[in-house]
DNA sequence: TATTTACAATACGATACGTATCGTTTTATT
DNA sequence: AATAAAACGATACGTATCGTATTGTAAATA
């Protein structure tokens, strides 16, 4: 009952699935979420829609893996020694997002999360919680020295991501350097004024 | 050229217009928003599927539309003489959205608005930036009474609202008192912090 | 009475998802 | 070699749902 990792038949493609991800992302940043159907996808990456629904049960699950593979490549984590700095560093990488026109991307997933739970569970695992869970470091290594409270991280996270999930989906701001900078200062804010309440009780 | 408010033909019947309305409302809030086609909504109210597009451009409308006539109905602006506690009853707001089964709704027009730009304009302005407006009322008056900066209004709004979408979309934490209250001290925290570093510069 | 407009019902066209099938190609087994 | 197994590209198909068009009827004004 061994699996040597040689099966029978055809083995899979693997440049078939970078092309698949890489149309997709290319039709998204190019015209837009409603342009990006299956059937494009497949045409543009030379491939026949089956193959696409070989390796992924969805469409959404294709548009989630093109913008982790993106995002994996683009964000890193930042130490700068001091918290707003930190942020900053970590707010850019969304600026980087932005510009590179995954923000329909972003929305999109989200959209389809809506219509189907399943899918938001794994938007939410796969790529939601492994970025908090990335920037999480940023804070953690805060509370190490001392600049904020560790039972205070998890608020100032919701603080941080929610800023920047509204720009993103709402448009409430632009989401580049200057909304960046805008969400460091009132995350490293509250986390001060949420230290200081700890520290009264 | 007078127009009386009589015209030629039969005139509109506004009951099926709350007929639709309402059975939009209904059967989100008890089989969620896959279930609200608008065959179903049009079969539910009695109505014929031509007078739904006859008075809303799109089926996104008529939920934007539910939604608009239930929030107006319940929820009141608070004005307790302290910012934290105003909050608190602001919050409780969406806690009676959320129990009454809206948040599948708002998702929905949230995912609408994804896939439909001149939509997610007219959310924003009918109930996003409505809403806003009316929260902001609580900062001006805490400005006005010295607990934060005026300046940093539009900042806590971001915040407030960031962490409620958050909530509401991605399910980070739940939308009850519990939740009002975790925002409200956030927000009334970083309003401090904020104040504080104006003062400061 | 004639005209105009909304009504419910329903057929229709368009789009796009996801499935099924076909003949072909690539690999391991015999 | 020859055969079996599995993935490949291509494409037809079934289903769902949107939004439009049509039809005959009801309710209002001229």
């Amino acid at each position: 009952m061994e699996d040597d990792g040689k099966k029978r038949g055809r083995p899979r493609d693997e440049k078939a699935r970078a092309r698949v991800l890489k149309a997709a992302l290319r039709i998204v940043r190019a015209e837009g979420l409603g342009a990006a159907t299956v059937e494009r996808i497949a045409h543009e990456a030379g491939v026949g829609k089956q193959t696409i629904y070989r390796w992924w049960p969805s469409r959404a699950h294709v548009l989630l893996d093109a913008l982790k593979s993106f995002v994996e490549q683009v964000v890193h984590i930042p130490d700068t020694g001091a918290l707003a700095t930190d942020l900053l560093g970590l707010a850019q990488a969304n600026d980087k997002a932005a510009s590179a026109q995954l923000l329909p991307l972003m929305r999109a997933l989200v959209a389809e999360g809506v219509a189907d739970q399943d899918f938001m569970a794994l938007f939410k695992r796969d790529y939601l919680d492994a970025r908090r869970q990335k920037a999480r470091l940023i804070f953690e290594r805060a509370a190490a020295r001392g600049e904020i409270e560790a039972g205070d991280i998890e608020t100032l996270l919701d603080t941080y991501y929610g800023m920047l999930w509204l720009r993103i989906l709402f448009e409430t701001g632009p989401v580049d350097h200057q909304a960046a900078a805008s969400i460091a200062r009132a995350v490293s804010g509250a986390g001060k004024a949420l230290a200081k309440r700890e520290a009264r009780e």
